[in-house]
DNA sequence: TATTGTTATACTCTATAACTATA
DNA sequence: TATAGTTATAGAGTATAACAATA
């Protein structure tokens, strides 16, 4: 377990390893100012992930699974979004044990902000050339692969 | 507020808004894919960052600037590797206010293994070839900056 | 029987404030 | 006075287990 990668020629192996490590810093910068950016909001990081995820009513096991977490944490996230007029909990009309939760027009508007300050704030228009920005949208796309509609920082459809 | 990148042509711009939404979804990954290491190690995300973090010993304030939190948080966050037996407090000789922070044996293996597993999981390792990897490696450096040789996760000197 | 959402419980992370022992 | 680390406290995230309502 000591090389996972290993089948490659020994230098050259050793650049490849720097990846992952420059990916990892790269995160840290990331989550950095994404946990700022809540911040400014008042919201805790899972609350943010949440407005972020909800363009669309959905389910509160959706949320779960989006969040990576137990459904019974979803209760209490939802309801101190809900205690702030952020989120409205409503009935699916299909199958009544379904709570959908769906963004307050406060919850929208915060949505849009958060959003844009992440943007703003990221490394990437910071650092790089044009050029560069392009190359690597590229290769971030080829790596999140075909992106999902439901994922926690969708597309931009508005 | 509503476009804090905007004095660029429109389609292009919206080629280039992409980009943070690209690497947030990265990050997810990245985040996910270490949250699974960590609980592995049965290590919670902070405690296995303070792992990563000691390749050499440190004063307990300064784990407290990588990980970007309160000075009171480590001594909890210490207490419980210490209890594990993954780290050592000792006293530093030229200022008796000062505890560092050392990695047991048992913590130096656990930091060696941590640091494979996020390797061989990396979403790049997966989807790119070797010439996409390269060029994300010089992109991803220049994001980066000059490496603190301190970081969170550091270059690889073992 | 299985699933959705809730509650109760316990643990960890987090910041703030107050404390100690040093500097 | 200022700094390093600790303690106490309170709010939030997290998983597990048990539960009610519904499928």
């Amino acid at each position: 377990m000591t090389s996972p990668v290993s089948d490659r020629p020994a230098a050259e192996d050793d650049r490849f390893h720097q990846i992952p490590q420059l990916l990892f810093g790269v995160t840290e910068q990331v989550r950095s100012a994404f946990e700022s950016a809540c911040a400014e909001f008042e919201l805790t990081p899972p609350q943010a992930r949440a407005v972020l995820a909800l363009e669309h009513p959905r389910p509160m096991r959706w949320l779960a699974e989006i969040l990576n977490c137990d459904a019974s944490n979803v209760t209490g996230i939802a309801d101190r979004l809900e205690a702030r007029g952020l989120v409205l909990r409503h009935p699916a009309d299909n199958d009544r044990r379904v709570k959908l939760l769906e963004l307050t027009r406060r919850g929208k508007t915060v949505r849009r902000r958060i959003r844009s300050l992440i943007e703003s704030r990221s490394p990437v228009m910071a650092s790089l050339t044009d050029e560069e920005r392009e190359s690597l949208r590229a290769l971030l796309a080829k790596m999140v692969g075909s992106p999902n509609e439901d994922a926690a920082f969708p597309r931009r459809a508005d």
